[in-house]
DNA sequence: ACTTTCTTTTGACAATTGTCAAAAAAGGAA
DNA sequence: TTCCTTTTTTGACAATTGTCAAAAGAAAGT
């Protein structure tokens, strides 16, 4: 749980009290390679903070499994938008590696909001971090070609190819597994 | 000032003293078309609600204007990444209609933060929203052809066309001007 | 009306990427 | 090891999209 309370701490210090109160009401989470943690059509009610492993978000378009995130150590995991507007989402989480996580309710969550105002503070901050990545992402899609997009990936995640089939990894990129193939044997 | 509070209202409602403060807060802007809001290189201290008008975020990339989203009535509009991190960004904002808005720096904002959780509240969900907005956008641009794309992007919003020009729209589609011009002729 | 400027369309061609099919390589299990 | 499964690479070809250049059309100003 340490891992979990220096990484919060490095979005927005929270007091004790309120760290005290998140630590009772988060569960440990030890879930196995190939198990899912969400499915399509449910609804996601948990907020996850993973502590060891890794997983990856995806869904079904036309037969084809699309994925759309990777998540690593100390990021935070959730199928957001099902997480958020309480509905069933599209998305499922697999487990890539065994995996150690924390895991929040919904409900807990928003009930330690109104005792703490601290953690909503700290969940807007890392809210609004997450947001800037993703932009930062849809900026690489929408104007950078495959290349750009595989070699901006090595910069800031060379340890993505180790740990993830290339064929995942080209989904993530918005290409062809053969694309991917063909960039990397000409680089 | 109706306006902002009805929208504010579809997210979260808020107590009478929080919206006495916002509004008290409020600078109201009116600002003619072509003017801009943000340039590349600066920090950008505000965050704005449109009221009327329209505007674009975009960057240059290689000597190309690249146009990442639009502003209508109603949304609230600022640099992210510079009004959150509080560095300069590499955007642009211009005013593509004569606009009205209502601004607020990021330091009163944030001492209404402080004075009413209820703000930090409000902020926080408009901020999930956005998130998934955002999340719909990315996940079109990877897995979805240029074609898809653009009538998707009827479906949301068929009024973009009459106000935007079809050079930015291409760019926001992330396909050339040539590109959409034929997709549309096909339809 | 007539310019002038900005926007959109069209043509020709090149570059990028996708699809399908098969082969090669790598990894796990017995 | 050998077998089996999964992952990655390669080839051939098609489809999509981009680039450059020019023409056509629309809008704004005089």
């Amino acid at each position: 749980m340490n891992t979990l309370y220096n990484c919060i701490s490095q979005y927005h210090p929270i007091s004790s009290g309120a760290w005290e109160a998140l630590s009772k009401a988060l569960t440990r989470v030890e879930i196995p390679r190939n198990s899912f943690l969400v499915r399509e059509g449910m609804i996601c009610n948990k907020l996850y903070f993973l502590e060891r492993g890794c997983l990856r978000g995806y869904y079904n378009l036309d037969g084809k499994e699309v994925t759309y995130w990777f998540g690593f150590e100390n990021n935070f995991i959730t199928s957001f938008y099902s997480f958020i507007s309480r509905k069933p989402g599209i998305e499922n989480i697999q487990v890539l590696e065994d995996s150690t996580m924390w895991g929040i309710s919904s409900e807990a969550l928003h009930q330690l909001f109104d005792q703490h105002h601290d953690l909503e503070r700290l969940v807007r901050i890392i809210n609004e971090q997450y947001y800037i990545r993703l932009e930062e992402r849809l900026m690489a899609m929408q104007f950078k070609t495959a290349r750009e997009r595989y070699e901006q990936l090595m910069e800031t995640s060379p340890h993505i190819l180790q740990r993830i089939p290339l064929g995942q990894i080209a989904s993530y990129l918005g290409i062809s597994q053969e694309t991917l193939s063909r960039i990397r044997s000409q680089v």
